[in-house]
RNA sequence: GGGCCCGUGGUCUAGUGGUAUGACGAUGCCCUUACAAGGCAUAGGCCGCCGGUUCGAUUCCGGCCGGGCCCACCA
């Protein structure tokens, strides 16, 4: 039979949304069970990393439905931020800064807009279980009205200050950044030993990868016991090409005498310890790079050039001056802006901050409380929160984004807070209420964005409903689960437990699991540049949603897993399997009265089928609540192949055939129950497969309008039976040695055996498995021997 | 450099203090009244390496090697 899957799932797709199964119903009495899921940023593509984090989270929020609770399992879109305005100006060919703000942000939403139409598409394709009446996008009014008030409350909680600071820049977006938005990559640069030369003439060489900044150069750093250097201490140093300017050399125990020249020039600011050695030794700031990355005039004879330009033009000047000693290749590690991968800058500038670092050992205690799966990832938080050197600044030179609810007065500078009440408020277009403190009503708004972080930090808020309606935020806050990937958790998960324990004094949930990477089929990350990228929509197109989320559900939660396209052969034939298996139990059980299974007259295979199927439901059950639905998933898949299909279905066969057979009702009864069982089971993984099953050919069984809305199974302990499951392992056992006879004699599995030998090892108990066994294997005669091991002879 | 994870037949994986689960692939047989986009069967693994604990380790401990991720970083 030629099974168009593709129809299957669109049909049922459609069906579900029609029907609202997923529906969240605020009024419903049972308890509650809230997923924050991650919101992704609007692209118009889902990656195959979003798919595989999604259909993990749609396991367990579909387990969880079954399980009894009322599921909130709503879906955001992040349109908010540099990362969607980066996406735009990428796709349109544009920058932010050739367009007014108003211009921009229009762009911006359009496209965002026509993006996130794809993308909800190929959301749907993989057939989660969204209610996609929740859906936010961390750019809508409420969004901006809850970041906003976020911000009013930190103020008020003395939480936030504004200060001119060194601050990690991005010169080609023109914005600062966060410690949590850098990346390192690997360059290839020149190491430059440059010799100076002291006001009383002696040499003194340092090495530098930046020498570019020599025009901000405001000290010499030495070691303090390196003999070579000790002379030079407390000495001035001419700087070339500045006019005669001199700085000092110092002693400083950062310094590594074995790295370069061991001696070491200070500049405004070439990285991260410059900052730390300017604030330790008051030395003047020479800034010389402007916020869009070209230097300035106190650079001298660079001024105008950007960093690489520059470069080349003081290595070129300083060969000629005869200061450059060496030049040397060298790999070493530059910190680039994530977004963009251009190397940052350090620039001052006046930025509104978070003060948090004083809490470091805080959030490190709370966020101790919260259950972590699988455990070991909250060490990667400890890791973040303990190396966090910066407070975090929330402040961006942006035009798109969520606008700081805050104003300057023209006349005095005062801060000016945004009413709660007029939230959201664009401070450019809209005034503050009240006059200034001095009287002034003249203001100026602020221009920059806040940090997207600033926002997502705070979805279970957003998805709660904090500031719109009081009694849906306390029946939800704080939430149940908080899925996501363990690539951010420094950023979101560690900001939004920030922002929970700032505004409500309470972890923002319960859980928090983190799902692995998805690798290419080699197990190196899929990347562009790599070009080992394989869409999820592909893999939909070539097997079927379902497939995919089959090889979702393989991997332990959190570990990563390389995407291997023969999950998906095995996970379509898995499908074929139980669309096969699930036709024959109809027609075999179709118009019979089925039998009831606590009667009597259960053969020993029913008894030991029936074992095995409450044992596995018991475990799959326990496996669930430990978010192991991965053994959840193979278990199941094991026993409904295995154990049903290969044996128990065979070993029935006769007796469902048959009409006048008496044990042919508890057959038909057993079928369908361990069926039904084991299709509720797998809904959570095959939810388009096993509801065609359900829908066309168990209607009777279903309560409701959907599998997804039936009860978890429950097991039956008095069913669970192991000396009947011992019986059926030696049916199975002599049916298995009896398979491979026939097959070495080249005969079909139905062949008649006219005479059977069996060697076992418990006489007694074989007399039980023998009627099983001829009936399965067509034998008309079994002669039984006592002996060590299972072994069958033949005669045809 | 620091932290975390991983290393099981050709490939990917389950698992456990008593030599091992399943898949994909390979090979052979079989049109068997659910299924040939199938069924059945077969072959294939000193469970990364070296030590230690133990009667016994793939499983526990230590070290090493290899892979991955995160963080820090030498100017």
């Amino acid at each position: 039979m030629a099974l168009d899957l593709h129809k299957i799932e669109e049909k049922w797709q459609a069906y579900w949304e029609k029907n609202r199964i997923y529906k969240f119903d605020r009024k419903s009495k049972k308890p509650v069970y809230s997923i924050d899921t991650p919101p992704p940023t609007v692209s118009g593509t889902m990656h195959m990393g979003h798919a595989f984090a999604f259909t993990q989270q749609d396991f367990i929020a579909r387990y969880k439905k079954m399980a009894g609770f009322e599921v909130f399992h709503p879906f955001g879109f992040d349109n908010n931020g540099l990362a969607t305005a980066l996406m735009v100006e990428k796709k349109r060919g544009i920058k932010q800064k050739n367009f007014s703000r108003k211009e921009f942000i229009k762009i911006v939403l359009k496209e965002t807009a026509e993006e996130e139409k794809k993308m909800r598409k190929a959301f749907e394709s993989i057939g989660l279980s969204i209610d996609w009446s929740l859906l936010y996008r961390t750019i809508d009014r409420p969004a901006r009205r809850i970041a906003q008030y976020s911000f009013l409350e930190l103020f008020k909680q003395g939480r936030l200050y504004q200060r001119e600071a060194p601050t990690m820049w991005c010169p080609s977006c023109a914005t600062a950044i966060a410690q949590a938005e850098l990346h390192d990559r690997e360059e290839e640069s020149s190491f430059c030993y440059i010799e100076f030369e002291t006001t009383d003439g002696e040499k003194i060489s340092i090495a530098t990868t930046r020498p570019e900044l020599m025009p901000a150069c405001v000290a010499i750093h030495v070691h303090p016991e390196d003999k070579r250097y000790k002379k030079f201490v407390g000495k001035e140093v001419k700087i070339p090409f500045s006019n005669g300017r001199t700085v000092k050399v110092f002693e400083n125990r950062d310094v590594d005498p074995e790295f370069g020249t061991g001696a070491v020039y200070h500049c405004t600011f070439g990285d991260l310890d410059d900052v730390a050695w300017i604030l330790e030794t008051n030395l003047p700031v020479i800034e010389i790079i402007n916020k869009d990355g070209t230097f300035n005039e106190k650079a001298g004879i660079l001024k105008g050039l950007r960093t690489e330009e520059a470069r080349k033009k003081i290595i070129e000047e300083l060969k000629k001056s005869g200061h450059l000693v060496k030049e040397e290749p060298i790999k070493h590690v530059v910190n680039v802006h994530e977004r963009c991968k251009t190397p940052i800058e350090i620039l001052t500038s006046k930025q509104w901050f978070v003060r948090y670092l004083d809490l470091r050992d805080e959030f490190i205690a709370k966020a101790a409380e919260l259950e972590w799966v699988p455990k070991y990832m909250k060490k990667r938080l400890d890791n973040w929160i303990n190396g966090l050197k910066w407070d975090w600044n929330i402040s961006r030179q942006r035009y798109y984004g969520v606008p700081f609810p805050v104003w300057y007065c023209r006349k005095c500078g005062e801060v000016v807070l945004a009413d709660e009440k007029q939230l959201p408020v664009d401070p450019l277009k809209d005034k503050p209420k009240k006059k200034c403190k001095c009287g002034s009503r003249e203001f100026i708004g602020e221009k920059d964005a806040l940090d997207t972080w600033f926002t997502s930090s705070l979805t279970p808020q957003i998805n709660c409903k904090w500031l719109e309606d009081k009694a849906f935020f306390k029946k939800m806050f704080p939430m149940d689960l908080r899925p996501q990937g363990h690539d951010i958790i420094a950023l979101w998960a560690f900001n939004t437990i920030v922002k929970g324990l700032f505004h409500q004094r309470k972890l923002p949930w319960k859980t928090i699991t983190i799902n692995g990477w998805t690798l290419d089929p080699k197990g190196k990350k899929m990347s562009k540049s790599l070009g080992n990228v394989i869409r999820p929509e592909e893999m939909v197109e070539k097997y079927c949603a379902d497939a995919l989320r089959y090889w979702a559900g393989l991997p332990v939660l959190g570990e990563d897993i390389p995407f291997m396209e023969k999950e998906m052969v095995a996970g379509k034939k898995f499908i074929t399997k139980i669309l096969n298996a699930s036709r024959f139990v109809e027609i075999v059980t179709k118009g019979v009265k089925l039998g009831k299974i606590n009667s009597k007259g259960l053969e020993p295979e029913d008894r030991a089928i029936l074992s095995k199927l409450n044992r596995l439901i018991k475990e799959s059950t326990e496996a669930f609540d430990r978010y192991e639905f991965s053994k959840g998933l193979n278990s199941v898949r094991n026993f409904f192949w295995l154990e049903f299909a290969d044996f128990y279905i065979e070993e029935v066969k006769t007796r469902v055939y048959n009409k006048k057979d008496k044990g042919r009702k508890i057959a038909a009864a057993v079928l369908q129950e361990v069926l039904w069982n084991c299709l509720l089971m797998l809904s959570p993984f095959l939810p388009h497969t096993t509801e065609e099953v359900a829908q066309t050919r168990f209607r009777k069984r279903l309560k409701g309008k959907s599998i997804h809305l039936e009860q978890w199974p429950m097991a039956d302990e008095k069913m669970i039976d192991e000396k009947a499951e011992e019986l059926g392992e030696i049916i199975n056992a002599v049916i298995a040695e009896m398979r491979k006879k026939k097959t070495a004699a080249k005969k079909p599995l139905n062949a008649v055996v006219k005479r059977a030998v069996v060697t076992v090892t418990d006489l007694q108990k074989f007399k039980l498995a023998e009627p099983t066994i001829k009936r399965t294997m067509a034998v008309q005669a079994i002669e039984a021997r006592k002996g060590e091991e299972v072994s069958v002879k033949l005669e045809f």
